[in-house]
Formats: C-alpha cells, structure tokens, sequence
DNA sequence: GGAGCGCTGTATCTTATGTTACGTATTTTG
DNA sequence: CAAAATACGTAACATAAGATACAGCGCTCC
C-alpha cells in the first residue's frame, strides 16, 4: 500500500539511474517543498538537467510535471488540515527501524528526566570557567563522542585537549593534570580497566571529574565529581550511546550560552573570523 | 511588526475592493495551498479574473506573481521544518526543561520520516555484502561519527578502515580504492572542500559512496549512490549531528542482524571470544 | 576488447502562464 | 441626479515554463 509520493519514490528509488536517483534524494531531503518549485529550480538543486526531472516524474507514474505537482500540493493540504498527525503517526510503516527508533527517543526522555536543569548548567559552568585545562577521554565505542564534544569545546576556549592513542601516551599526561583542571570521560559496559586505573589517579592529583556512563554506572562514578548517567538499551546486538551523544550536545550549547552570555571575547573574536 | 503574509492579508484586507476581498478570503480559507497554484486557478477559486488576483498580489507589496509565491513557499519551508505542532503537547510539562531536548527528538522524528525501511535496508545490505573494503572518513564535527561507526563496523566485519589525519594521507589511500569498496562520508554545513575533492575523485575510480549530510544536501551528493539527509537544527549555536548519529546506530544494527542472519562466521566466533 | 544498449545533456519547440491595455460597469461625490 | 473616479473583466501580448528530438557518452555484457 503505497500511499504518499515520498513512500512511492523510496519504494522506487532503487531502480532509477543515478541522475533520477539525485533528483529523488535532492526531493526527499526537504519534502515536497522543491517539487513545488520549477522544473528548471528542481534540476539546479539536484545538479542535473530539466529532462533528468521529467523523466523523474514520468517514472514515478505522473503524466507531466503539472500531475505531479498537484499530487503534491493535494498531499500537503491533507497534512497541513490535520497537523495532529504530525505528531505521533499512528499509520507509519513501523518496520524494523521504528522499535529501534522509538527506543532511543524513549532512552533519551529517560536520560533527561533523570537529570535536572540545575545539574546541566552546574556541569556546564564548571566547563565554561577557565581556571585550569579540560581533557577528554573515552573508551572503546565512546570515545568517539569525547572527540566530538573536544572538536566543540576546543574552539570556544583554549587548553581543551582530547587524549587519544595508546595508553601509555595519555597515561604520561597526568603530569599536566592538577587540581584546577577537569577530566571528562565516556565509560560506558563494559567499562574498560585502563580506563579506571586512569580515572583514579586523576582523581588523587585532585582532577575533577566528569563521567558521563550508562545506567549501571561505571565504577569510575566513586571518583567522580559529576555523574551523568545516560539510558543505553536498544533492541540491538550494541548499546546505544546516542542518549549520551545527545548530552553531550546539550552540554556543549550551554558551554557557548554561557560563555557568551558572559561576553568572552573569544566568542566575539570566533564569530568575526567567520 | 508583520511576520506572516497571513498577517500581512488581514492586516490590509479592509481596505481593499470587493473583488480582492473575495481574493484574499479565498486563500486564508485553505491557506497557503491556493497561493500556490496558477493565478488562473485561483482566479476561479475566488470567482474573480485573473487580473484581480495580480492587483490583489500587487497590493500586498509584491513586485509579480512569481515572487508572491516564492514568500510563500519559504513561510512554508520554515514551517515545516520546525514543527510548531509542539504547541499543545501535554506529554512535556517540564517545560523550559531543554528545548534543546524537544528540538533534537523532533529532529530524529523527521530524519526518519523520509527514510524508508528498503532505503536503510538497502544500505545495510551494501555494508553487510563482503565484496571489497569499507572506507570510512567525516568532517571537522562529524568525523567521530565516522570513527564511531567504524569502531563497531570494523568488529564484525575485516577490511573496515577509518580515514584519519591529515589529508594527504587518507587523499593517498585512494589508490587502495576501487569499484568493489564503499566509502562512508559524513559531511554537514560548512561542507568541506576537502571531503569533496575526494569524494569526486573515490567516484571516478568506481568506490559507491555512502552520504550522510544534513537536509541541504552536501555537494558530495552528486556522487553519491546513497544518501542520508539528517535534521540538524537546533536552538544553539551549534548543528546538532543527533539525527544522523542515531541513524548511524541504526545502519550498525542492521548490518550486524544482516550478517547474524546470514551465519557469518565472524560474528560466532566473536560471541565465542566474549 | 568490441558491440550494443541505456542514460544524460544540449538545443529546439510548443504550450500555457503571467502580464498589460483598454473598454465597460459600478460606485461615489458634488 | 449627473459626472467623475474607481474597480473589474475581456482580450491580446510577451515571456517563461514544460516538453521533445537528437546526439554523445559511458556502461554492461558478450
């Protein structure tokens, strides 16, 4: 039962030839709003020519572009008189990827709900003062969101370093590391040895430490300063670190917030760079 | 202060003619579906002629009938891509909680709306058949997606590379490349030209090329075999990579059940080593 | 490696859309 | 009540849009 244009092109999209396949992409990227457009406005957005588009159409069962067009104009009024269906689609095609989705975004609620504003804004002042240097660190599968949230913080205020390479690399830099600086780590099951040995001797050159962990809470929580403590389960052979990933999102816009709230100049020099 | 054309209407609906009154009554009736179509067909909506519709544009400040619809068509695109239906929502009380929160869920909701289950599958099925070699390589924000991806690929599968460092150095790694091997690119706003060039040139020796972007559409999408457009709006000073992360955990588990389902021995004898 | 097929873009043509000019009807005002 | 002014529609026009023919190119399959 094929019952939207958007639903007929992915059902399609697999037999068309690259040029059609680019217009179909360039579509559904922001549906329907270029296939309302021009023939010549659609095939310049998709970087192909005129005919391409009508082809493009003619495959996917309409006589000419005006067909086509009112097809999707009929569509748009439909959902624009029941804006309520936006919501929560009873109807969608819930396959195999809903379970997954809809376990996430139920992770994500969780994970929020269990951490207050309040704790957000103390972890992200902590963050945004600049008395000593921030590292950050992760495991196996997380350490990768420790270079996202690095990537971030690194522009907006110095002496932000992501540890990475082999242990005995980062193991070395806890020389650099005193009481003023703040380590943050992603340890998520099944926690990683090294790790906590890591966290532990930060902990004793007096580091703070912010862990962001799965529910079951790594051991590194017992050093501690702040634990953010993020939902991890999905009908999957992996865990899900997007709960996490979401996080640390969060944490670096309020990081920005503050920082240009408190007028730093940095930010002002960052925005006129650009 | 007048934001809306809706607005602008009523707000100079009283001192029109009758014939324009009709006019503007008809397209606030089903607004702004009737805008959007031929001036002869809103003519005959509204009972007038067609030089009435183009007086009635005309007092509303537009220079032609053309750039009318164009106002028109980007209030829409900014009303579709940032759901408003929020409005009355009354499973979130908390309120000021995070919008940022609100914003990331309704994005993975939209992200996955124009994602077919055969699309996400068919991609799966790409990574999941051994033919050659999965390059994996993102930009200066997303490339720990790349690497988070590759991290848990390269588990289940060999021949699973992640691109890093400096550009000569993966530019160089084309020569390992051929039309058997897939390439995972993420790419979003500002789209980097390096990633481009490489794009170009891994399509030209034949390597199908994986896209994950945002809804503008990488540039890379011209080479591109599949495309993945993410949601990346958020209320911050940041894009937000949520959507595309949450769809790259999705691909990873539907990659990891193709190859269970087809009794790869990789993946037993993994289970074994646990 | 060669022949065939299919896809794509350039250029041309045709259609229909938006635009304008003008005459008639209608309302307003002195 | 008359005259002017304004509004509206018909019809002709110009322009830009969609459609088509054709040639070149790349790709696949012998």
């Amino acid at each position: 039962m094929i019952s939207s244009i958007a639903e007929l092109i992915s059902d399609r999209i697999g037999t068309m030839p690259a040029g059609e396949r680019r217009a179909a992409q360039t579509l559904i990227a922001n549906y329907p709003l270029t296939g309302l457009k021009t023939v010549a406005e659609f095939s310049t957005a998709a970087g192909v020519s005129s005919p391409t588009i009508l082809r493009f159409v003619a495959r996917l069962g309409f006589q000419n572009y005006p067909e086509f067009q009112s097809a999707l104009q009929d569509e748009l009024a439909a959902q624009l008189q029941s804006p309520a269906s936006r919501a929560l689609d009873p109807s969608s095609p819930s396959g195999a990827v809903s379970p997954m989705l809809e376990a996430t975004l139920d992770n994500m609620r969780e994970t929020f709900r269990h951490l207050s504003d309040k704790q957000l804004a103390d972890i992200a002042a902590r963050l945004a003062e600049r008395r000593g240097k921030t590292f950050l660190i992760g495991g196996r599968f997380t350490d990768p969101l420790a270079r996202y949230m690095a990537a971030h913080l690194a522009l907006i205020q110095p002496e932000v370093y992501h540890l990475a390479g082999q242990e005995s690399i980062w193991r070395d830099r806890l020389i650099d590391m005193g009481k003023r600086d703040v380590l943050v780590i992603f340890d998520i099951r099944r926690y990683q040895e090294s790790l906590i040995r890591f966290a532990e001797k930060a902990h004793q050159r007096g580091v703070q430490i912010i862990l962001f962990t799965d529910q079951w809470l790594s051991p590194i929580a017992r050093f501690a300063r702040h634990v953010i403590a993020g939902r991890t389960a999905v009908p999957s052979a992996w865990d899900s670190s997007a709960a996490l990933f979401v996080v640390a999102e969060t944490l670096i816009g309020a990081v920005t917030r503050q920082l240009e709230a408190a007028g730093a100049k940095r930010i002002r020099d960052l925005e006129s760079l650009r």
